[in-house]
DNA sequence: GCAGTGCCTTGATTTAGGTCAAGAATGCAA
DNA sequence: TTGCATTCTTGACCTAAATCAAGGCACTGC
């Protein structure tokens, strides 16, 4: 039962949807579902890996936590994503830990069957590539968006890139919260009371609106070039 | 003559040593030797990728440079390091540009040969899931050190990293800037203003000494604690 | 020699964003 | 409902680092 089950989810992952019955049942031998609910903890920086993570539903949170108390989101963790490949690869310790924010169903494939089918299927080997390399560009990204953006182009950049793509040419378009504002904003390198403020100012122009966790654009041009 | 050179160099990086002089011979057919001098400019953003670069010997700069005159440098990147692997995998535009620093020879190595060998070898395969592996465990920690550092410790950070580890127990260990002030500020994303201010002051806390490019710390233990 | 041109340093001033502190709003549990 | 705990907002204030503005120093080529 609960074989089967994994075999389906492993299936329906972006990361292995080319691959056949067999294949997925192999990866299905060195994997392990975790049942989790908010507030556990996958691992924290310092431990070791032996293999990555798949988030099939739920979310997960990937932060540094500092010596004094202070953290750093880096990055959170959705549906269909993964993490933890990078850190296998390199056979280094976790840099940061992983937090889990919603009641959530994660895999964890072991080291040994992604080593074995790495030296098995070239395919699966250039999605591993593809995998890393967006990650990589997005860590780009947001370096550049460190350096060279303000706070406020910081938050718009968000608010943009989580506008809903199909949402039609309609105007309004909406936005929902995938977090606590208090997490967004370390995510996004600024502090809740600056995040707030931001989206307060945004509101005054007339450029968003603001209810809760849910967030309308209301004239996606100007926000585009507000300076 | 050149078919020979462009063999051995091959076979002497890091990411090809363990290759046998077959595998060897077909990368070099995918591979252009580029000969530049200070300045040169291999590409800019927005530029299409045919493959990714390996630097010989000189040194290369990867930066954006913002819309307006701005510019910041994510990496320094010297012989034997590769760059540019992440953008050929993805398939997007580059998001920085590569600028010459010092007169080099850079290998060009063709997506096609690559694409090719990582079908064949799972060795080669390892090699450069594990090499974007540790350019992505470097930029987590340039985010961390953006987010969780002051100026002042991501210096001495830099300072530390660069400490020749050879330099035996003894106590007095000298660094060599590797480019200018300019760019290693840059680089640490700070101003040369305020790089010059944070040398200025470790030297008169007795921390290190400075005498223009040569940098000697003379108390590791108390740099590593300041701030 | 002595202009000219990049670097680098130093000082004065400004500012974006953080910190601290006090409420308001929301949610949840009993 | 009430009580308690988060999370969010708002205001007053502070500070790290950027910006602006001179100069200084070490090269180059004439």
């Amino acid at each position: 039962m609960v074989q089967i089950n994994v075999h389906s989810i492993l299936a329906n992952l972006p990361l292995f949807n080319e691959m056949c019955p067999e294949e997925i049942a192999r990866l299905a031998l060195g994997a392990r579902e975790l049942h989790l609910s908010r507030s556990d903890k996958l691992f924290h920086g310092g431990d070791a890996s032996h293999g990555f993570y798949i988030v099939v539903y739920g979310q997960v949170k990937l932060a540094f936590n500092s010596t004094k108390g202070t953290e750093k989101v880096v990055k959170l963790v959705g549906p269909g994503q993964s993490f933890g490949e990078a850190v296998m690869f390199l056979g280094k310790p976790y840099p940061l830990s992983a937090h889990v924010l919603a009641d959530s169903l994660v895999l964890h494939l072991s080291k040994a069957v992604v080593y074995e089918e790495i030296a098995r299927d070239p395919i699966f080997c250039r999605k591993m590539l593809a995998g890393l390399s967006m990650r990589l560009h997005g860590l780009v990204h947001d370096v550049e968006s460190y350096s060279l953006h303000s706070s406020a182009q910081r938050v718009i950049g968000y608010l943009l890139q989580h506008e809903t793509t199909d949402a039609a040419a309609g105007k309004a378009v909406h936005i929902q919260l995938t977090a606590s504002k208090n997490i967004i904003a370390s995510r996004l390198n600024i502090t809740p009371e600056t995040f707030s403020r931001i989206l307060h100012d945004l509101c005054a122009a007339k450029l968003i609106g603001v209810e809760g966790k849910d967030i309308t654009i209301l004239d996606i041009e100007k926000l585009r070039n507000y300076g």
